[in-house]
DNA sequence: AAGCCGCGTGGGAGCGGTCCCACGGAGTTC
DNA sequence: GAACTCCGTGGGACCGCTCCCACGCGGCTT
């Protein structure tokens, strides 16, 4: 069929080029750029023909002689902080990633996963990611002190967040609707007959922690119930954290007859605690979660818990990034996508 | 300091290239590449002008131009079904994925993250890739009947997986000790006294699942106990498979005092079995499971279970590649790391 | 003194695309 | 019928690197 153009034990058979899609269709390489890219201006005959040979040839543009005219690598960086990479094996990150996996493989979007190992590697990454001339960085779990995302800002690369880190937010980000999530969750536990509800805290570094907080701040006011002091406890969502702060609400309150916890792990060290301090849950002590993770169905009792619509939230992400990369400025809204309550025996 | 080389309001500032720093250096492109690339045959009078250019200039080499010329782009992907992504928020999966992508890291090569939404989409990932043009190709939760590998293979693309498709895996991978973890937990349960031990496997077209079979097989014959098929049944690594699974075996064998689950998640369905059939854990029925996952801390009670150096698994995926794309070949090896029992209160 | 070696070096020739300018021919318009 | 469109088209000029060849020059041999 092909004339031995290369030594027959060429080790890498050579791919077809643009070049050698012109010539098998009869026309110039000028016509089978505007053929891939879709350009109108282009006969009904010379596209069937180029289309052809590209078949026969099996021919795949090479990204890298694209991009280095374009200045476009059709593909985004999500950075993933290492330490939080606890967090990676929760619901939260696998959904995201889902979500924005889709949301930019139709846009033929590339997703680069940086993860950052330790602090000073964290300090290079601007220019490492302005380096790879990635188009756009999406990050998550930003913390409110966090620059990164001003730098990269400053090197004009497209940014757009999970979460925000305070109420002006620059940037483009989406996040849940923490707060009006923290206030179904504790209104659903005054409706319930709860009189003196507590609450974990995230750390308060982020703002999601804070929206929660005052969530379930707002849902007392609402009620008309007092916001004590010794009802809140600040976690750190971990496990250990929730223990701690539980002991401490128990000690304060002894009266206590539900928690709201801002995340399901923290939840899950809360109802170790209160096992061990004796207390029932449902019965004594009722219990409410965030994030609806794996963790809230498997414990004992299964864990009512505020979920997130997490693939939606992935998706959005990619959208405002990609409006963005094609528009600066066209993706720095503040996306606010709505939780909703999964109930189940822990409450 | 600059000179006014571009139109002031110059929206995207054109960064260095190698020219502009052989220029301010002194020396000849050739010079300058050499240097960034480590070549020996450089003096150290010209090397060390031209790192002082390339700091003063904050040089960045463009890695789409490069790799136009090196026909590498110092890029691999990893492939994740998605139909499988629950597992993505398992701890194997993001241990792997960090171990991975701290050993590409240290080789400077950048992770491209594949996530395959349906079959259709699988079915053209081949060619896909291949257009991607990635130097190499990690593969997660591959199944017996796979031939995605053999594709890439056959493409020419390095290419690493973790587990096995079969006992005669032609390309390199990675796997955990499934059938020295599965022995270990046997011969756990078999010395706590247990007589009757059952087993929940997972979906048998997965290597993984039929190796910790073998495994339960062979503790109990080294035991000398007999291996009844009444006491196995077949899962498929989901929770509501391990709740059939169990109900399956109390129905042939009453007289079960214990139970090795090929996963953490279908232990945990086997735990809530147990409890609707009145049977206490550990006290009447132990149980252990496989992956020691996120939920084998926080079922009630806490799961034994086996712990896999995930790590170290994907770290060993990274050099594996690394091996194969420098030597063709290099990296077709078979590495299996030990797995650990981490013991809790379900046995 | 003439020849040879080898090291460091400069720079031409691509790699495979996109962009854009100029050009031929068919279809208007006056 | 000349002038003017407009549309599809071909191909030159890059994009920023690496590769490799050829060259100059100092130090050795013979």
């Amino acid at each position: 069929m092909s004339p031995a153009e290369h030594p027959p034990g060429a080790p890498d058979a050579r791919r077809p080029t643009l070049n050698a899609v012109a010539a098998l269709a009869g026309v110039g390489r000028g016509t089978v750029s505007r053929v891939i890219n879709g350009s109108p201006k282009v006969s009904d005959r010379s596209r069937a023909a180029v289309e052809r040979a590209i078949a026969e040839l099996g021919y795949v543009p090479n990204p890298a002689a694209r991009s280095l005219v374009t200045r476009r690598t059709d593909s985004v960086a999500l950075v993933v902080p290492d330490a939080q990479t606890r967090l990676f094996s929760e619901p939260y990150f696998s959904g995201i990633i889902r979500g924005v996996s889709a949301g930019l493989a139709d846009a033929g979007m590339r997703l680069l996963l940086v993860m950052v190992h330790d602090a000073k590697e964290y300090t290079r990454l601007a220019p490492y990611l302005s380096g790879q001339r990635v188009d756009g960085v999406l990050m998550v779990a930003v913390h409110s002190d966090d620059t990164l995302p001003d730098q990269l800002d400053a090197l004009a690369i497209p940014t757009v967040l999970a979460g925000r880190r305070g109420d002006r937010e620059p940037l483009g980000h989406v996040r849940a609707d923490n707060r009006g999530g923290a206030e179904i969750a504790v209104r659903h536990l005054l409706a319930g007959g709860r009189r003196t509800v507590g609450t974990i805290t995230g750390p308060l570094d982020m703002e999601a922690a804070r929206e929660r907080l005052d969530g379930y701040r707002q849902a007392l006011r609402d009620a008309g119930a007092p916001v004590a002091d010794e009802l809140v406890a600040n976690g750190d969502f971990t496990e250990e954290g929730g223990r701690e702060a539980m002991r401490e609400l128990l000690c304060g309150r002894p009266d206590l007859d539900a928690v709201f916890a801002a995340s399901d792990v923290m939840a899950s060290g809360a109802v170790l605690e209160l096992r061990a301090a004796g207390r029932r849950v449902p019965e004594d002590v009722a219990v409410v979660g965030f994030d609806d993770s794996i963790v809230a169905r498997h414990i004992d009792p299964p864990l009512t818990s505020v979920r997130q619509p997490l693939d939606e939230m992935g998706r959005t992400m990619a959208r405002l990034l990609l409006d963005e990369i094609a528009d600066r400025g066209a993706g720095r809204h503040a996306v606010v996508l709505p939780t909703r309550l999964v109930v189940r025996e822990s409450s």
